[in-house]
DNA sequence: AAGGCAAATGTTTTT
DNA sequence: CATTTGCCTT
């Protein structure tokens, strides 16, 4: 295999991040440095001319999709799909250990994996059971207190008793919610980790296998990487791996939920003779569009440095446009996107940003009005949705009649006439005697009242009865007999509305997915390797592609992806930076960075927009510009012009009739105002008329004001 | 067991 | 404001 194809399209600093391997490497890649293309060909450097084992790599992403591209990406340049390669996300590496290693982990060997949704429900009957009051601690709080603790690699044992009242109580909730979860073999998602990490802690010898093994790891988006994954990491390493992290400082904006960035520095002084080398030069976005970016990022204080260059033209201004409400914003976004279209450009090219899902609404609404098609992100994915789970469930009972998750999910799903009542007995019952929810079932089936007990056989016979893994059946067939016979497809195409429509088309998807799946190794049984994937890759977020439409997405599911046309939406003080970011310096450098993420998705043309007057949860808010849209220097913007003579949106216009006073043709809404004393100001809403009419003006300096019209003496500008 | 109503609650999200 | 949740009723 040629050298050439490796190291030919590569700048001089990708070729020595591809090639240098005899050290440890800390790439710090800028947006759109090339930074996967590094991974990838280092990859096949190793493999082809270093001539390391594909057998002693290990390759670790934060998402499926990550991992999905790196892989593919990989065979495309080696042109063989390397089997004995690990290549996955630190949770599916995690689980394929611990699947391999189910006794040394102390799990059994059906463990099942818990999502949020399961571990908040678990927490509550972790609550019931404890008697902790629900209205005082929410349960989100301790699902939020354990997943931290868990983040940073400490068990309940681990933490320290305190006076602190709510310290207390969610310690004990975790205590508790760690001995639920060892009684239903359920593994959460940051158990994963710990569990992984502990089993290499436990047993020397395992570790001992693995870093013998893996001689070459390689870490995608170091930045992200929390305490425990970093310890595991540094584990696995030892005293011989060579480890390559790739990362960017400037784009870590998951801290909040317990990513450190000091992890970087960490890696430094923790792995001996680390070669830094900066990935600078950017293949993505215009020279105005990076140095906006440079300098948004460059207030920054802690950075480790890097400033982005491109040798690609200026290009075009970035276009800032206040809107003097949310819906004028999103009218003013929706027209530029005809204009784009109508000039023969993909609406696939286009991606509209905000800081939260809140914002898409009206967005949506302007997209609608003007027949563009779009397509929106977040939200539920596909494997979270309620009629999915409960297929999934179904299938696991299959698998486990002891999976107690999946059991009291559909035990009354469609409803079968098993109550609360009866339920809280099977719990109680299995709870004293420790056995499953089904054992418990089975041995209260004399002692229940008859009607529960005729419901609860036949549930059993039901499961029972329907086809199991070796039943010769395919994935597909198993799982349509599943839905069918357990009435679950009939149940949820009788639900009202539209919902039940969809919920049958995604059922008709699941079985898609099960017909496409290509189960990966042998030993094990093709559902039981479906039902675990399902578990831990929440699905694509839409699977059609293929419809040329606008894609809408927070800031944060941006990362990583690319549009020639980019709109930041609602870059207001108190929105973005969000106001509960903007006490804490810290947390203030994170939506920074944010913004030079978003900032860095585009590639030949950004538009920046705000509102002056915002509806938030039933509230009218007046947010000046963010404070990010001051920090990009004057002649990189340029400010679009309101077109006189706005039309007025349906929700101010008066009553019609009687006399007009004149003063909407003399102070048109988004009409820049000067006040004698309040100075400059936009006017945003009129109220009455005549002598009592009144006029709402945003005051750059003072804010928003109500002024009656014959005294103010204001002036248009 | 389903429907109706009041109350709570509302950054960011992957696994 | 609007959506979700939990509690109550039928």
């Amino acid at each position: 295999m040629n050298v050439t194809a490796i190291i030919d399209p590569l700048n001089p600093p990708q070729r020595e991040a591809v090639t240098n391997t005899d050290s440890h490497l800390l790439v710090l890649a800028g947006a759109g440095s090339g930074k996967t293309r590094v991974l990838v060909h280092r990859i096949a450097w190793l493999v082809q001319v270093e001539g390391v084992s594909p057998h002693e790599i290990l390759a670790v992403t934060f998402t499926n999709k990550a991992s999905r591209e790196m892989r593919e990406r990989i065979y495309a340049l080696l042109g063989s799909a390397p089997r004995s390669m690990w290549v996955g996300t630190f949770h599916g590496l995690a689980h394929r250990l611990l699947k391999m290693h189910w006794q040394e982990a102390g799990l059994s060997e059906t463990f099942q994996v818990l999502d949020a949704e399961d571990q908040l429900r678990l927490i509550k009957r972790v609550y019931n059971n404890l008697g902790v009051d629900g209205d005082r601690w929410p349960p989100r709080q301790a699902q939020w207190f354990i997943n931290g603790q868990k983040d940073e690699g400490l068990r309940a044992r681990h933490l320290q008793q305190t006076g602190d009242p709510f310290a207390t109580v969610m310690l004990q909730v975790y205590r508790g919610y760690e001995e639920a979860c060892d009684r239903a073999g359920a593994v959460d998602f940051g158990e994963l980790l710990l569990r992984a990490h502990e089993l290499w802690l436990n047993k020397p010898d395992l570790l001992k296998y693995y870093q013998q093994r893996f001689r070459h790891i390689l870490v995608d988006e170091f930045q992200d990487t929390n305490a425990i994954q970093y310890a595991w990491l540094r584990m696995l390493a030892g005293d011989s791996g060579w480890v390559t992290a790739v990362g960017d400082d400037d784009q870590s904006i998951y801290g909040w939920r317990g990513a450190r960035i000091e992890n970087i520095q960490h890696f430094t002084r923790d792995f001996p003779g680390v070669q830094t080398i900066k990935l600078e030069q950017n293949y993505r976005s215009t020279g105005v569009i990076l140095k906006a970016a440079n300098a948004v990022i460059a207030r920054n204080a802690e950075r480790l440095g890097k400033n982005l260059w491109t040798e690609e033209d200026d290009g075009e201004v970035i276009s800032l446009y206040a809107g003097f409400n949310e819906q004028d914003e999103a009218r003013f976004i929706a027209e530029r996107i005809k204009d784009w279209e109508s000039i023969g450009n993909l609406r696939s090219e286009v991606g509209i940003l905000y800081r939260s899902n809140a914002q898409s609404r009206v967005l949506e609404e302007a997209l609608l009005r003007l027949q563009i098609p779009y397509r929106i992100y977040g939200g539920h994915r596909f494997y979270e949705r309620a009629e999915i789970k409960n297929a999934l469930a179904y299938l696991r009972l299959l698998i486990n009649r002891h999976d107690d998750t999946a059991f009291e999910r559909v035990i009354n799903t469609p409803t079968r006439g098993i109550g609360d009542k009866t339920l809280q007995r099977l719990r109680d019952t299995a709870r004293a005697a420790e056995i499953s929810l089904w054992q418990a079932a089975e041995t209260l089936l004399s002692e229940l009242p008859a009607r529960a007990a005729g419901a609860i056989s036949s549930f059993r016979d039901l499961i029972n009865g329907l086809p199991t893994e070796d039943s010769g059946l395919c994935l597909h067939e198993l799982a349509e007999r599943a839905i069918t016979v357990s009435g679950l497809l009939d149940f949820h195409s009788r639900e009202k509305g539209e919902r039940g429509q969809t919920r049958v088309e995604n059922l008709g998807e699941l079985l898609n997915a099960c017909r496409g799946f290509e189960p990966e190794d042998h030993e094990q049984s093709a559902l039981r390797q479906f039902v675990d994937a399902a578990a831990l890759d929440a699905g694509d977020r839409q699977a059609d592609s293929d419809d040329d439409a606008i894609q809408l997405m927070t800031l944060h599911s941006a990362k990583g992806l690319e549009f020639p046309l980019v709109f930041m939406s609602g870059v207001e003080e108190n929105l973005f930076p969000h106001k509960m970011s903007v006490e804490e310096p810290g947390r203030l450098e994170e939506e920074r960075r944010l913004c030079y993420v978003g900032i860095t998705r585009a590639m030949k043309k950004l538009y920046i927009t705000f509102a002056e007057a915002r509806q938030l949860y039933g509230k009218e808010n007046f947010n000046p510009v963010s404070r990010f849209v001051r920090d990009i220097p004057g002649q990189l913007l340029e400010e679009v012009r309101l077109s006189t003579g706005v039309s007025r949106p349906t929700s101010y216009a008066k009553p019609s009739g009687g006399t007009n006073d004149g003063t909407e043709n003399e102070f048109g809404l988004g009409q820049r105002v000067l006040h004698h004393i309040f100075g400059e100001g936009m006017v945003l809403n009129f109220e009455g008329r005549g002598a009592q009419a009144r006029v709402q003006v945003n005051f750059d300096n003072e804010g928003a004001k109500w002024l009656v019209l014959q005294y103010a003496k204001l002036r248009a500008m």
